[in-house]
DNA sequence: AAGCTTCTCAACCGCCGTGGC
DNA sequence: TGCCACGGCGGTTGAGAAGCT
């Protein structure tokens, strides 16, 4: 028997999202807010299966995301935060204002773990590979490594950031407030604590505040025109979020910017 | 310049957790 | 309590780009 299809296959267009299926995504959710996905392809007259317009829309069009490569700082809190809560890469893309979780996956599998394992340490375990061998005979050792993370650090995934700029080129500058990030982050036990409890993600909240719901942004006196916001949503998709420089804006900042910009 | 290989990343697939009935 | 619908997540794929010979 097995479940339903997410959407009806027949009719469903695949493949690549066109400028103009972008744009009809974006318009729906600037219109109405994120509604039932499900629903939200026949409204907004998409041939598209529910889930694949909230894809489009969390890994691409969010007007929030930054653009390009992981800096530096972020690689390393990404390899820092793999090592306690494993592939939980939602979890870890909630660390990280701007990212998606995609996009830390793809970058994890492309990058980091190459990085990694030329480094001799084990991108599952985050131990050193040689360690690894001697021990890989135990049955319980790298069951379930994101569990053994958890509970204790040893060091190893920030001893691995030392080298890293000699393996690496840096394509975006690491700033000093991704290296504020970092710290505050990697030393802020209690946080990853609370995500490793599925505490809500705070960048995901930050977020919730910049789309109004359907019912909340009745008015509209202040805001710029369809036009407009189109045309900067697609702008922040040539240039990313962080070109303007808004991703030095902590949470709390971006909410008053997007309750200020809601006025 | 052409063909081949490797790399990147957007997108899809299927499973899981949750809430409503 | 079980079923269903839905949103969300992580693994995987494949088309296009980039690099190499």
């Amino acid at each position: 028997m097995g479940r339903q299809p997410c959407c009806d296959k027949l009719g469903v267009k695949k493949g690549p999202w066109t400028a103009e299926e972008d744009q009809k995504l974006i318009n729906f959710i600037l219109t109405n807010g994120q509604c039932c996905w499900r629903a939200l392809p026949k409204l907004a007259g998409l041939r598209r299966c529910g889930k694949s317009c909230r894809l489009r829309w969390t890994n691409y069009l969010r007007p929030d995301l930054k653009r390009g490569l992981l800096s530096e700082a972020e690689e390393q809190l990404v390899i820092d935060l793999h090592a306690r809560l494993g592939n939980r890469w939602s979890k870890i893309a909630a660390r990280l204002p701007g990212r998606t979780d995609n996009e830390i996956k793809n970058h994890w599998n492309t990058h980091i773990k190459k990085k990694l394992v030329k480094m001799g340490i084990d991108p599952v375990t985050h131990e050193p590979l040689n360690k690894q061998s001697k021990t890989e005979q135990s049955p319980s050792h790298g069951h379930n490594s994101a569990d053994n993370h958890i509970t204790e650090n040893d060091g190893t995934a920030a001893n691995s950031s030392e080298d890293n700029s000699s393996t690496t080129p840096t394509e975006n500058c690491s700033t000093t407030d991704d290296s504020i990030l970092l710290d505050s982050i990697c030393n802020d036990e209690s946080l990853l604590t609370s995500l490793w409890l599925d505490e809500p993600p705070l960048a995901d909240d930050s977020w919730n505040s910049t789309v109004p719901a359907a019912e909340t942004c009745n008015d509209q006196t202040s805001l710029p025109s369809w036009e407009d916001s189109i045309a900067w949503l697609l702008d922040c998709q040539d240039f990313g979020i962080h070109d303007f420089g808004f991703d030095c804006l902590n949470d709390n900042e971006l909410n008053t910017t997007n309750t200020y910009a809601k006025q």
